[in-house]
DNA sequence: ATAATTCCTATCGGATTGATGGAGATTGAA
DNA sequence: TTCAATCTCCATCAATCCGATAGGAATTAT
């Protein structure tokens, strides 16, 4: 699952992707706003993302937040993964954080985790190879809208 | 995340499906046992199983459980959805389950539905093109055994 | 100084998860 | 008929996670 956390996480992120404005920084109070997140709980999201090296911050009067690197260099699976933990549906399909099961006889032959290892590595194709830059540049290409909804 | 309870159900069913002592039904104890699963635990899930149609069961001495289907006319998916609920890994990407965000002003041009949308794509193919017999049978071809591990 | 802002720690209620206990109901066999 | 094995059902529990908030300290521009 997708926490409340990652989603508000890369919906800020993408605000600061997409910022034209030209302003060095935006404080959180304007994240908020625009992105419809409380802002106390932004506010520990972003804190976090910043100690992840994801974010800068400028603090007092004029303050706020800017992405750390180029939005084209920071793969979604980086947010999701500081925000919510490894992508594999179960930690013993890990490869970043691997775990085995500890009721789990004999994890090479486990086939189980040989099915979660293929869906981890889907997963990982798709948000490996999506940029904050490509996530935010989404909503202006509206190419896919049309097959949409429920 | 597959939950214990997914995988619990998931491997018991494997042994149902690998079983070969001709026998007509298995019951809980030897499921347990042969699966390394709390009893208790199992026997939630397999009566939770049986009302969803997977598995069938007898009462009283010589009981126990048996798949109601044959095993490569059970996708893996369904069991989990049974189980966990929606594959997708947020409510606004589940084409079985749809649930706007209620903080999201537009789904329609949300990037990060657009972007789950594939992952759940993903996921659902891998996990509906494999069937219970597909699973169980993993275990004995042991190709992938050799480039796997942390 | 003052106002705007980030930073930090602590906390909280609610839901979910994994698991267990115990009391029936049913069945086959001795 | 009795008994043991088995599924069925309901209730409950502790631990953890999740979303969110409170309150204050530090920093900075004006």
């Amino acid at each position: 699952m997708l926490t409340q956390r990652a989603k508000y996480g890369l919906r800020a992120m993408c605000i600061l992707a997409a910022d034209t404005t030209g302003r060095p920084t935006l404080p959180i109070h304007e994240l908020a706003e625009r992105g419809h997140i409380p802002q106390k709980f932004l506010e520990a999201i972003l804190l976090d993302l910043r100690r992840h090296g994801f974010l800068t911050s400028r603090r007092g009067k004029a303050g706020g937040y800017a992405l750390a690197r180029a939005a084209a260099e920071i793969p979604v699976s980086e947010v999701i993964r500081a925000l919510d933990g490894p992508l594999a549906p179960i930690p013993c399909a890990s490869l970043t954080a691997y775990q085995p099961c500890t009721d789990c006889p004999d994890p090479p032959s486990c086939e189980i985790r040989a099915l979660m290892r293929q869906v981890r590595d889907a997963t990982a194709r798709i948000l490996d190879g999506t940029s904050l830059a490509q996530l935010a540049a989404e909503g202006e290409t509206p190419e896919e809208s049309a097959k949409e909804n429920a």
